[in-house]
DNA sequence: CAATTTTGTATGTTGATTGAACTTATTCCG
DNA sequence: CGGAATAAGTTCAATCAACATACAAAATTG
């Protein structure tokens, strides 16, 4: 039998390919600088000819990609450059969520900026999923609105949702916390009409907000992390050289499963001593005493505010609660990283508001149990976006893709600029 | 902020790249076929065309790496095709392995064949690593010997040892079985001088062991997959789309620390309850009660050997203690899947040998405990290859970089055919 | 034995990068 | 103040790899 791997799609790269692939590069250059770059600065970084530089600039031009700018005080001889740089009216992307207690949506730009935002707080549980996405295609009409007006072409929006989504179709295979299961939430979106000839994909939640994290700088610059998404579930989006990591299935990331005490408390996935059990949102308020009744979640339990305010006042069975939760979810961050090998891991959603007491445990237990840390210390950062992540990965993950593969139709939205 | 990616290490495509990754992609529709194809097969396979496809081969052909065979007996008309196959005298690996009880070396050629093979056994614990090595250096030069007196040109040696491997430099940091740290492997090898000139890498044992697995097909045709390889440790190697994932100091795959009972029995490396000691050899010798002293393990323990003898005889103790190491390695492999959504897991090393007893509970353990395996159900497979999977694994390596990038000057060591 | 079919090769075209002029715009320096 | 130096950007022939088409070669089919 011969050595090989198994069957790769061989795509053979035809003369096309080329260019497409330099093209990528050339955008990556601009929107790599904090400052505009020139022509002869994208030949210098990557070694191309200053003739093929200016070639693929003159195609990104075109594409409305990147916009020049006044030539940059000189500093030194020469014809001064003229600068480049991503143009923020290029290409947008619109990030939707739904999620357990809130819907959602944004529009982000080529530049990363944020240029629409709502969001509509309310208990999505045990209402008709038919409903709850038929106000969420509102929110993605209003966004697109938005957009559509500031002459912003959309190039796709991406639906964040809390569970398992199925690799190739976008299937949501089960949302456990929002009682959804086998719901193919793409056509129901797309039967709205609001949204027609707009390219829709959906994601996990979790995968969404590490992208967002990565977007907006919360790994600290790393491009390998993990980046957990505590609420009433615990995920985890893990994000390998710059790249979501999906697995096989598109089922990655799923950390609030993991046994921390395989004898311990029944969970609702079946099996018992789950992350989730030991540092899930209710779990933290039951081990604090704080539900209503024990194991059931109401309506009107203390929100993420409300078990800040708690924990500022040094309530100690929520302190003790809190070091729990914290620990748990180190033993489970530290078999993450003996496993993968990332070195940055970036708290959000409940945990990063609850930072100041969840982080120390995190961080024992990483020193205690990952083996490599000696030689090389796992950073611990807090993410800055709160609820937001999802929505900023998703819209960023349409943006990404226009800057990953510029020559590729991107089908945008070609928006005829209406009065206002 | 613009949105970006991580700085990417941004290569520019030349066209001399197009014909390198054509290159690649001509010759593994050589490889991956089990009988010879032709040059239009080629064509017809990859989308290129016939007489682009004519160059391509004309280019493999000048290296050595297809061989033209008898036109196969045809089947209808046409002018019959011309069989092209790998040359198995094209290009050769060797694989190196340092174990806790052995040394062993192979040489496998470009199709997969195993042309060298051998193995000394004997404990290494102790020895100085310097005397260790010579042996293992001896080894090499024999592999290297025969490789020349066949005509085989060698492309490099890859080394398995059984610890931590820095990721750059091929630094080794740890490897506690053996009592060996912060060494440096490949200097030492190469100091010996009888491999000169041969490009020399190093890996953990478990990923090679996990290629192994992958080249022979082991893993049932799995793109990702997670190779298990117990021995006094239990490490894994992690196959992600045919590519072994090693994250991002190259330490991935450290299964054999998860903590599967956080405050269980304290291990070497600081930590309690990690899976080792659950379910390495030492702890199922320990909670059968064949180890002569608790906690030490001594040469003359029983060998694998005789532990599936005492298993097949249905000593109780044993199989007692097999179930709870199956139970823990399920514990811990439910967690892996849940993390990285792999749909295969394979038993290698120890634990294929004792596949009757261990592969049950691991099953049980990840059917109640993977959250998609209703949806998705994850093959459990033993690995053929006993303890040969990572020099196999290593060879094979060597080798695949060739049959990847076939233009990249692979710097054969041109064997003049000695008279034997 | 001629028609058909398929393989493999030869030849001119197309598209993308290169390298070497060349133009343009600015600073440096006498 | 003005020429030399310097750097940015463009133009154009050369090169290289894939493509399209035509053609030669070697078998089967009727």
């Amino acid at each position: 039998m011969a050595v090989s791997s198994p069957v790769t799609t061989a795509v053979p790269a035809r003369q096309r390919s080329l260019r497409d692939h330099n093209l990528g590069i050339a955008l990556r250059q601009v929107a790599h600088s904090p400052e505009p770059v020139s022509r002869a600065d994208i030949a210098a970084a990557t070694g191309l000819t200053r003739s093929t530089a200016s070639t693929l600039v003159d195609a990104l031009l075109a594409r409305r990609l990147v916009r020049e700018v006044e030539p940059v005080a000189a500093s030194g001889a020469g014809r001064p450059a003229t600068g480049l740089v991503l143009d923020a009216d290029g290409a947008a992307g619109i990030g939707l969520e739904v999620n357990v207690d809130y819907l959602a949506a944004c529009v982000v730009d080529l530049t990363g900026a944020v240029r629409h935002r709502s969001v509509v707080l309310g208990d999505q549980r045990g209402r008709p999923p038919e409903a709850v996405l038929a106000e969420l295609a509102d929110l993605a009409a209003a966004a697109l609105g938005t957009a559509q007006r500031r002459g912003l072409p959309v190039g796709g929006a991406t639906i964040a949702v809390p569970g398992l989504v199925e690799a190739p179709d976008g299937l949501l295979r089960l949302a456990p916390n929002l009682g959804w299961h086998d719901l193919d939430v793409l056509a129901v979106v797309r039967a709205d009409g609001r949204l027609a000839g707009l390219p829709l994909s959906i994601d996990n939640e979790a995968n969404l907000a590490a992208l967002g994290e990565m977007y907006s700088g919360g790994a600290g610059g790393a491009d390998s992390f993990v980046a957990l998404s505590g609420e009433i579930g615990v995920g985890a989006g893990i994000v390998l050289d710059g790249r979501l990591f999906r697995g096989t299935h598109g089922w990655g990331g799923e950390i609030g499963h993991l046994a921390i005490r395989p004898d311990g408390p029944p969970c609702s996935c079946g099996a018992r001593g789950c992350l989730e059990q030991m540092a899930g949102q209710e779990a933290i308020l039951r081990a604090a005493g704080l539900t209503n009744r024990a194991g059931t979640t109401m309506a009107g339990q203390p929100g993420v505010d409300r078990l800040v305010e708690l924990a500022e006042s040094g309530r100690p069975d929520l302190l003790a609660a809190l070091d729990e939760a914290g620990s748990a979810l180190g033993v489970a961050v530290a078999g993450v990283i003996n496993l993968i090998d990332v070195g940055t891991v970036v708290l959000g959603g409940l945990y990063a508001a609850l930072a100041p007491w969840i982080a120390p445990p995190v961080e024992r237990e990483i020193a205690g149990r990952v083996l490599a840390h000696r030689w090389a210390p796992v950073t611990v950062t807090v993410s800055g976006l709160g609820g937001d992540a999802a929505i900023r990965g998703g819209a960023g993950a349409v943006v990404q893709r226009v800057l990953d593969e510029p020559a590729t139709r991107w089908s945008p939205l070609r928006t005829s600029r209406t009065l206002a």
